[in-house]
DNA sequence: TTTGCTCTTGCAAAGCTTTGCGGTAGAGAA
DNA sequence: TTCTCTACCGCAAAGCTTTGCAAGAGCAAA
């Protein structure tokens, strides 16, 4: 059991003045004398006094933490995430308390309401990919709890939101393997009630329209996401009559999945088979052939969604939705000019 | 800014009896009639009361809150280690407090201050790199403020400790590689003030010994764990007159260089050159050839650390050192038989 | 000497919960 | 009718901080 930390009351028993004598001098207040003043500073600094939270908390009715909910806590993607918004919360005297939906709704559910009752001031969220309906954010929404969605995002037009322009990463993307000649573009998608589906799907509709190629529903595969599916929808894709030469997904896990049943059936890439990823920076120049793959700015998405997050707070009708944009770096998979 | 949230005084006025009422109720207390307790319950119920967990903690000195300092948020070992230690502190209905080191020591005191500053319940932590001074820990561990290490530790005779039996992790690479009949086996370590160096070492010598094979110095370098000494390391092993065959390293990042580097030199892996990662299980079947690593039961380790965690808090004289076994997965970079 | 100021400092309440102790009403007993 | 229980319920303090207001001392002016 710790002991119990310095208060006040034991700067003023010490030097045999009230309580609140002590609080006004530690933050100068002109009623006090400046040499008692610097008698309690200079006590309160050998004795190491730091103001307690809890009752700060109960008097201004904020505890000065942020909720974030996040699908999982290891992937790339999301600690990088929570890395950015832990770096603006801190500059701003605040912390996070984070809790991890394991892509479930039920638990995200869950999660908001551990975070209610821990009294945080808001929340930060990454829907869960099974979330389709929004009850539990419309509870905050009434009460005027600050709230802001990144990546999967909903109910825009009241909560604060950071996307990525999803429709021009996959146009890129489709730019690009169509100028490296690749015939038949097959993605797989997520969910379609997760707005990274939709979003992906229009701009690989619009993409291969701006190219005037066709578009073929049987290379449009949706998902949730499962690495086990991956296997399934290529082992699809190239048992078609007319079989795709290139494929990108929705993240990279998919991908790295596709890479390793296309290898194990010893189809060629890039020369072959063109494949692209999404999103894990880091690990995609290390796998081989390195990978091609849309880089999302997620330091950034960090911060501004906790940017986004203290706007909120200051003013309850701001709604606005920060789109950033990404940017493909061109590795060996997709590259065979 | 968010709407007052509902307190027993809101509960009590509404149902005109005095708070004491209102919280012996909600605890079955038997001095209040079956009756209005009832009554207050459902009302509860209704209106979605939770105790205010300030108010709480002020009354019994106490946060509910676990304070964690990792090295960084970002790597795979650390986030599922975080996944663990926050799947069982839920459990008990704590949460955690995260925090960055950033692998810099000042950063690391900083956050040890912060944390307590947010009165922490008490502290789990991984070593920066850096830290070689402890004053900062030994300042918690005078106020009994629970704390516990893992992986990188110090202090382990006052201090609860997780980590992994590393002696015997690296005696398996080395009788793997020998197995595989490489020749020199080069060891790229971290710092030297670090436990998991300085273990992992004699794990390098015993190995060797037990093979009844020559130690050589030139074999058995130093490094800060930066990517880009990777590089200069291998390059300067290359050049050696009598160079390594084989190399494993203190972390993956490292040898993922080393691989890139490797293969940007056209040597074969495993046939010229045999390589082995250390930990990080997700990515190491996806570079290719599939890296043969060390497992660390990275969830085991979350947990245990919180499992100590709770028994630190409640026996002060508490300070076990826990050892968990590794297991090395034999993959594609170092399977040449 | 008394009144009126200025300078300093302390009291108390609010924010929320728990809990020891005191208090009230009603019923039964004398 | 009066006393004594029992069964219920409320007061108040503690845990810590901030802040409006009251209060005290000391000094100058009337």
């Amino acid at each position: 059991m710790a002991k119990r930390h310095l208060s006040l009351k034991d700067l003023a028993s010490e030097l045999n003045i009230s309580i609140s004598t002590v609080s006004r001098a530690l933050k100068n207040h002109p009623d006090i004398s400046p040499d008692l003043t610097r008698k309690v500073q200079e006590l309160a600094m050998v004795r190491n006094y730091t103001p307690n939270p809890l009752a700060m908390g109960l008097l201004r009715q904020e505890t000065r933490m942020i909720g974030v909910i996040v699908p999982d806590l290891v992937t790339h993607f999301y600690s990088s995430i929570i890395s950015g918004i832990e770096e603006y919360a801190k500059s701003k005297g605040y912390f996070i308390l984070l809790s991890s939906s394991y892509e479930s709704m039920e638990k995200e559910i869950e999660s908001v309401s551990n975070l209610l009752k821990a009294r945080v001031d808001g929340m930060i969220v990454c829907l869960s990919k099974e979330t389709n309906k929004f009850d539990h954010f419309l509870h905050l929404i009434q009460n005027e709890i600050p709230l802001v969605f990144f990546d999967r995002v909903c109910l825009s037009e009241t909560v604060p939101c950071v996307i990525i322009d999803n429709q021009d990463a996959i146009e890129q993307i489709i730019f690009h393997l169509h100028e490296q000649k690749y015939k038949r573009i097959a993605f797989i998608s997520g969910p379609a009630h997760l707005n990274i589906s939709r979003e992906r799907e229009i701009g690989y509709l619009s993409g291969l329209k701006k190219l005037g190629r066709k578009y073929d529903p049987s290379l449009l595969c949706s998902s949730n996401m499962l690495i086990s599916e991956a296997v399934q929808i290529i082992t699809g894709l190239l048992a078609l009559p007319d079989p795709p030469d290139a494929i990108f997904g929705i993240n990279d896990m998919m991908i790295y999945a596709v890479m390793k049943e296309l290898k194990a059936r010893g189809i060629g890439i890039p020369e072959e088979f063109g494949v692209v990823g999404f999103a894990d920076e880091f690990h995609a120049s290390f796998v081989s052939p390195q990978l091609t793959s849309i880089m999302h700015p997620t330091h950034e998405i960090g911060i501004k969604a906790a940017e986004l997050f203290f706007k909120k707070k200051d003013d309850p009708g701001f709604a606005e939705t920060v789109v950033l944009q990404t940017q493909l770096v061109v590795r060996k998979s997709s590259a065979r000019t």
